[in-house]
DNA sequence: AGAACACATAAGTAAGTGCTTATGTGTTGT
DNA sequence: ACAACACATAAGCACTTACTTATGTGTTCT
């Protein structure tokens, strides 16, 4: 929930590998696995640090655990981020861009 | 440059403070470390992993060494966030909203 | 009931982080 | 030239991280 720990939960890349996954759909541990080299504990534990960082949620079906994103887990970050808007590159400050971007 | 080294270098508070200080305008290792109870060296340090990382550049001047925000820095994390337009929250995404908040 | 499954948790370990003190390098002021 | 200054770098240390193997808990299937 707070800033430190998104950014940590951020940091590593095979987690932002799960994120973006789960971005796609909602997922279980297992399928998650899939594709990546990464033992099932080293799953369990990496879901862990995103639900305590409040990226991910998860919802118990049987034996499964579904995860999914959290829609309002990036909202710390991107608050962050408007702080120095000041700083976003013009390409994408402009509202023209913005607009154009939206639309695709 | 690169996201996880961005994630990294902004997953500590203190150096989230220093680029915060930053952004108020262009200050040297010495006038960050007013207030912090930081050492000298840590400072260094600190000043390093958020340069290789790309979010401050600095500018010797004597033998003072300035350092700003650089402007560029926040890209790669602007675009990821933008991967995950779909999860952020509707006050935000909505249109109306970010002219609003424009305005201000 | 018992085996296979899905996941979490515990404990151990190698590597990484953030700090410290000590020292080095270049600059400024007298 | 020399002392004080501004900063970087080196080396050592406590703590954290990300992984592993081993085991526990609850669920499904036959």
């Amino acid at each position: 929930m707070d800033e430190t720990e998104i950014f940590r939960a951020l940091a590593d890349p095979t987690r932002r590998a799960v994120f973006e996954r789960l971005a796609g759909g909602e997922l279980n541990a297992t399928q998650l696995r899939e594709g990546l080299s990464i033992s099932q504990p080293a799953m369990s534990q990496h879901l862990a640090v995103l639900r305590e960082a409040g990226l991910v949620a998860e919802s118990k079906a049987g034996r499964h655990v579904n995860y999914r994103v959290n829609a309002a887990g990036l909202t710390p970050l991107h608050h962050w981020l408007g702080r120095y808007r000041a700083f976003w590159p013009e390409r994408i400050d402009s509202l023209k861009q913005l607009l154009r971007e939206m639309d695709q």
